[in-house]
RNA sequence: GGCGGCGUGGCCAAGUGGCUUAAGGCGAAGGUCUGCAAAACCUUUAUUCAUCGGUUCGAAUCCGAUCGCCGCCUCCA
């Protein structure tokens, strides 16, 4: 398996610390607000790297943190009057809300900052002991020039970024580069005690602290959007390795952005839709089937044009699966020619190429497409193909991209007054047929489809479902 | 100013030296099936990969130049 790792710059075979065990640590939201699409694309995309490893057969220690404490969230309880806390239990709420709505399978660990004060105060507290850190009246900074790797995970270097132009004024910091590891408190702002007074910590120092408490000194993969390339994750790196002398992360894997006609979605440009309205009009499986179609570290423009296709796209696979539900019932038929074995190799291949689900979700195509033609080319087919034919989708299309449901498919069966009621219908309309009344057949066919049912006539009869 | 990425058919998007005279999806056109639909199947839809040079027996893929777009260096997934 290859992994593109942005600390080395390309891609690597991937050995995982313990055999058949990874670690993993995601970036997750500062709650502060509803995330956006563009926040989606990291949360849906380290959602299908972890079903692919479990795929894979790994045993997967996925941790995500949330950010509780930040100035976005202090600004955003001014200006509502609440408390820091309820916005942060809000939009925490909200954020387990969305992230069950686009199938996005649980994290085994969600750290809080704020439940890691003592974990974090000791790791600051460490860093000042072995010189890396300085205190300047209760802020606390850490001393950029001490750590010699800096700027290894971004390619810059410390001369480069002391020369651009963008660089804030702040005395109290020895060199500008320097970054804040505790912040001392302000009046009416969220403080904790510390060796340095009361405060808060800076933006970085959790991701480290978090991530070593709960994973471990040294890491398998650590994952986010492209933007916290610099300053934070290079931060990180920063923080943890001057404190263990030891790799903080062996692989790095950053996602591209979201954009929007070209521009990056972001909330400071306010060009962005939120996950939760883009679910009002599209289910979670056109969403995740949009993301998937596109690798993961490009730049992907949103738009409804482009979700409208996948939602074309993927009718086909949802069509294609309702076949296969209704195959299993068949008592007995052909055993066509089917290679099973080379899809599921043609999907590892692709996906084992640095989560390549471009070309993975190509063979699903490949994979209806053939599945189809079967059908087609013949009469009865049997039970035992279907079976194969559905678990080949679970493994795929359901269990790694996420992008099928067959517990939503549904598929007409008898019983019910109301299904007797539309066999009813359908005999009627076969009687209608027969008599070449066309005029009645439609009729009865329209007038079902206003009220959500939806008839298809084939070789064997008439069948429906609800739409 | 420093650093980095990208430019492939009408649209989206893989491919990064020969297996590719470029996957897959959407769209479009024609055909089969059908009373008509729908679905499905078959066929067609880039002699070409921003442009111009170069390296090579061979390049979308490597090198150079040019044009265009974007990102990071400030909070951001």
């Amino acid at each position: 398996m290859q992994i593109y790792n942005t600390l080395t710059k390309r891609k690597e075979e991937f050995k995982s610390i313990e055999p058949s065990k990874i670690t993993m640590y995601v970036c997750g939201p500062t709650v502060y607000d509803y995330f956006h699409i563009g926040n989606a694309r990291t949360f849906i995309m380290t959602d299908v790297i972890r079903r692919y490893f479990g795929y894979k057969g790994y045993d997967v220690t996925y941790a995500m943190n949330l950010t509780d404490v930040d100035d976005k969230i202090i600004k955003k309880s001014n200006e509502e009057g609440i408390t820091p806390d309820d916005v942060a239990d809000k939009f925490i709420d909200a954020f387990f809300e969305d992230i069950e709505k686009l199938k996005v399978k649980k994290a085994n660990i969600y750290p809080k900052a704020t439940k890691h004060m003592g974990d974090i105060i000791k790791l600051i507290k460490d860093l000042e002991d072995k010189g890396f850190a300085y205190n300047v009246d209760g802020n606390v900074f850490y001393n950029v020039k001490k750590f010699e790797g800096y700027g290894k995970l971004s390619g810059k270097n410390v001369d480069d970024l002391l020369s651009g132009a963008r660089i804030e004024i702040n005395n109290e910091k020895d060199n500008p580069l320097d970054f804040a590891l505790w912040k001392k408190a302000k009046d009416g702002e969220p403080s904790w005690d510390s060796p340095w007074g009361k405060g808060r910590p800076g933006w970085h120092i959790e991701c480290s602290a978090m991530s070593m408490k709960h994973l471990g000194e040294t890491i398998d993969i650590h994952a986010g959007g492209n933007d916290l390339v610099f300053p934070h994750h290079e931060n990180e790196i920063a923080q943890s390795e001057a404190c263990t002398s030891k790799q903080f992360v062996n692989y790095w894997m950053h996602f591209g952005f979201l954009n929007i006609k070209d521009e990056k979605m972001s909330k400071s440009l306010g060009n962005f839709f939120t996950a939760r309205d883009i679910l009002k009009q599209y289910s979670a499986e056109v969403i995740r089937l949009f993301l998937c179609q596109t690798h993961y570290a490009g730049p992907l423009n949103f738009s409804e044009e482009g979700l409208k296709s996948t939602e074309n796209g993927l009718k086909k696979i949802t069509l294609l699966a309702e076949e296969v539900l209704k195959g299993l019932d068949n008592s007995e038929g052909v055993k066509p020619e089917f290679d099973f074995d080379s899809l599921y190799a043609s999907f590892e291949t692709a996906m084992d190429d640095d989560f390549n689900s471009s070309r993975g979700v190509a063979v699903i195509f490949d994979f209806v497409k053939a599945v189809n033609k079967v059908i087609a080319e013949n009469e009865n087919i049997s039970p035992e193909f279907f079976e194969k034919a559905k678990l080949f989708l679970e493994k795929t299309a359901v269990g790694v991209f996420g992008i099928l449901d067959f517990n939503s498919i549904s598929i007409s069966s008898g019983g019910s007054l109301e299904n007797e009621l539309v066999e009813l219908f359908i005999k009627m309309r076969t009687d209608a047929k027969t008599e070449k009344n066309w005029a009645l057949a439609d009729k009865i066919r329209d007038e079902l489809k206003e009220i959500g049912i939806e008839l298809k006539d084939s070789k064997t009869g008439t069948t429906f479902k609800k739409i």
